[in-house]
DNA sequence: GCCAACGTTGGC
DNA sequence: GCCAACGTTGGC
């Protein structure tokens, strides 16, 4: 069981969104370092849902709930998704700053490298995003 | 294989 | 809207 972030521009694809798709697959990955990453996630894998851009801030949990497959939105087998679906929405949402301002977080992928689009995230850190968004 | 030029992402 | 950071492309 492994835990990730994905990112989205709201603009683009959000929260609410997703909700209303209740399954999308997660496509549009042009980046070498996240694409793998998609690779290696697994069924049950839970991932921070992330917007980014405008007002950054983790707003949700998605559920990974299938293997990787080739990216239909493209006709280039380099590029893969994962089918996910939407678990909750947190109380509130937890702000970049608030990551960033959180001593145990600064470790994290989105502090350390943030044009990385799907990260993976440490269980402690899971638990403790949560833990600000509950 | 190096590196300059360029394009994109994403925070502010 | 600006710009820093990073990734990719392509000339040599």
């Amino acid at each position: 069981m492994n835990y990730w972030l994905i990112k989205s521009e709201p603009g683009t694809y959000s929260w609410d969104d997703f909700i209303k798709e209740k399954r999308t697959h997660w496509d549009g990955v042009r980046n070498y370092q996240a694409r793998n990453n998609i690779k290696a996630m697994m069924p049950d894998d839970l991932a921070l849902f992330y917007h980014s851009v405008k007002n950054p801030a983790v707003i949700g949990i998605a559920k990974v709930v299938s293997e990787f497959y080739p990216d239909p939105t493209i006709d280039d087998d380099r590029w893969v998704v994962v089918d996910v679906v939407p678990v909750r929405k947190l109380k509130i949402p937890v702000t970049l700053a608030q990551v960033k301002a959180e001593d145990s977080l600064s470790e994290m992928v989105l502090v350390k490298n943030s044009r990385l689009s799907v990260q993976p995230v440490l269980p402690e850190e899971f638990k403790a995003i949560l833990a600000l968004g509950d």
